[in-house]
DNA sequence: TGTCGGCGTTGAAAGGTTTCACGTCGAGAG
DNA sequence: CTCTCGACGTGAAACCTTTCAACGCCGACA
């Protein structure tokens, strides 16, 4: 880099006054130049912006942020930015918010309280107009602070129990009940759900769906167990997959539901490798359709949601949120779809 | 949300000239509780928190930053969100950044030059303390000017031609050279490189090292064939697949090597669905090995590359140039590794 | 010739924080 | 009793932008 680059010849970064003084107008006429352009004579405009280029100006956002009260940038918080469910979600947030001509910043949580919670009040200090989350838990107070305190915050694949933000939701009951009945219906009659940590709503609610789906087969409960994992990843399934190996012959189910695709494909690797067939020894259904489950070692039957438009939607109800006086708030809940394939069907 | 919060009140957030108006102290002391709190005795330093509660103060980090000039803040922007291999490296980045309390905001650039300069653009306005990035074009000359205005920037995966920013790459070449030796070994004599779109140095890397290769083994020049895709995805490696699958019989390759996992997958996916066997009647390697790739239908023979190193080293390179005033630029270069499976191997 | 409207430009105020040179007060030393 | 010093606390300046009331100027019109 030449030593005369503007930064390097004095350290100190040219503002709109330095501009203003090269291009010998006031300052009033920079700002002008950068935010209504047609109220400046062609003239003075060309100069103030050979100017700019000149200096190498940048505009220093802290600055305009500060006066104008506003940032025009939103944020998502997801829950695993590894989980390729999570990130099909920001795709649609990202789609709707170049749309509407506001910037996206995404932070990962990584599922710890702790980390969210830093970027939580970071997002909150940097004054983002508006805040997308899928939180660790939905109801902690925190979130309801955040409102209070002037920022709104759009719940992503959860809600709030008392329904004090808009949130956008796929029925994770009726994804439950979707992929057990699928299974009832291909005659088994042991099944294990496969999922955690119990601390997360969509692990929750997709087993007490499935468990409602089993009581209503008329099934004995003891038969639906519970294989329990440290987390939503492909690892854990791998891992389950062990415990369930080793689980005694009578004991071992013939089907599992996994609370995510990550999971079901781990778990699904496990038991390949170790030469088990698929669906004949065990049958597995996954959760969320993401795209590696049809191309898994057996193709996946999954549950499946709508990933990007779970996104954009909660981006708009955000943008409704800050922009719309009189809005109020909305759960949206889509409807999840048994995708069948090779991994049940055989 | 009950009427009577802070900022339900009067529309305006508390500064800390409410708080200090509160607690009846100066507005410098309320500062001294925020940043030295030392300095402030016990019984004043509890009013003033006491206040700051009361208030539901939140910190302006606007007004910090314009007075400071940093921002504790740096910002990767990706390629591709979507790309498991983008999102681990992305995770060694945070956790570099976290180590060093900074703040990180990820973006996505999807690849196209238009929005990866319109980030570009928001973060220098942002003031972020650094940038990382892995470019659509390592020589645009946009970068260079970004570190003439004063934002460091570090570039991920790929490296500038002059070497003008610090950057981690992983030997492209070398990557391109070990698969295809390891299908020459296993005896295959016409083999297709899967990949695109051409202006990513990856691929074209990866492809100089294949033919470098191909030549060193005595092999005809017309044997090594490119099919082209779009983008690195798993839906072009589904289009390649059928296109392959198209070609007459005499020119059909016994092998493929793929420019990514997920080219590599979805071409998997389409293979076995059509009932061809790998390695069989196609052998496939991969690049990446992402997680996914070792739990495919059949588990994918790739190039390693230590996702999370890169982004790591890359974080910490970043950080000794900004802290560190004669900090000379590096190229460090990684090594990839052949992680021999199934899908070469029967 | 005097008035008026409109256009282009100006300059000061405001926005919230940090910093720093300065007060103030009380205690301990001489 | 005075002086010094340390511990605490103060308030103004600076950071950079946007906004807005006001101003100067010009041509048009009465």
């Amino acid at each position: 880099m030449s030593i005369s680059t503007p930064a390097a010849r004095n350290g100190r970064r040219p503002s709109v006054k330095d501009v203003a003084e090269r291009a010998q107008v006031s300052l009033g006429t920079v700002s002008n130049v950068l935010n209504r352009p047609d109220r400046v004579s062609a003239g003075t405009r060309e100069r103030v912006e050979r100017a700019m280029a000149d200096l190498g100006f940048v505009l220093n956002e802290s600055a305009r942020q500060l006066r104008m009260g506003r940032s025009n940038t939103f944020a998502y918080v997801m829950l695993d930015a590894t989980n390729p469910f999570f990130t099909d979600v920001a795709r649609g947030i990202e789609l709707a918010a170049e749309k509407a001509d506001l910037s996206l910043f995404l932070c990962n949580s990584d599922g710890r309280d702790a980390r969210e919670s830093a970027h939580l009040a970071h997002l909150q200090q940097q004054r983002v107009d508006g805040i997308l989350i899928t939180p660790v838990d939905p109801d902690a107070p925190e979130l309801a602070r955040i409102t209070a305190q002037g920022t709104p915050l759009v719940i992503v694949d959860r809600a709030n129990t008392a329904g004090a933000f808009c949130s956008v939701t796929v029925d994770d009951r009726l994804g439950g009940r979707v992929a057990i009945e699928h299974l009832v219906d291909r005659g088994h009659t042991r099944v294990a759900y496969v999922g955690g940590p119990w601390s997360l709503g969509q692990v929750r609610e997709r087993w007490e769906g499935s468990r409602a789906a089993w009581d209503d087969a008329g099934l004995a409960e003891a038969d639906l167990i519970h294989v329990a994992t440290e987390a939503l990843s492909f690892e854990e399934g791998r891992i389950a997959g062990e415990r369930i190996a080793g689980l005694p012959r009578r004991s071992r189910p013939s089907a599992v539901f996994c609370a995510n695709d990550l999971i079901a494909l781990g778990l699904l690797q496990q038991v390949v490798s170790t030469g088990q067939r698929v669906p004949e020894d065990l049958a597995i259904v996954g959760y969320d359709d993401i795209a590696f489950a049809a191309g898994a070692a057996v193709p996946l039957t999954s549950v499946r949601q709508p990933r990007q438009s779970l996104g954009r939607t909660a981006a708009e109800l955000l943008i409704d949120e800050v922009n719309n006086p009189d809005h109020e708030h909305q759960q949206v809940e889509f409807t999840p779809e048994l995708i069948a394939r090779t991994s049940t069907l055989g």
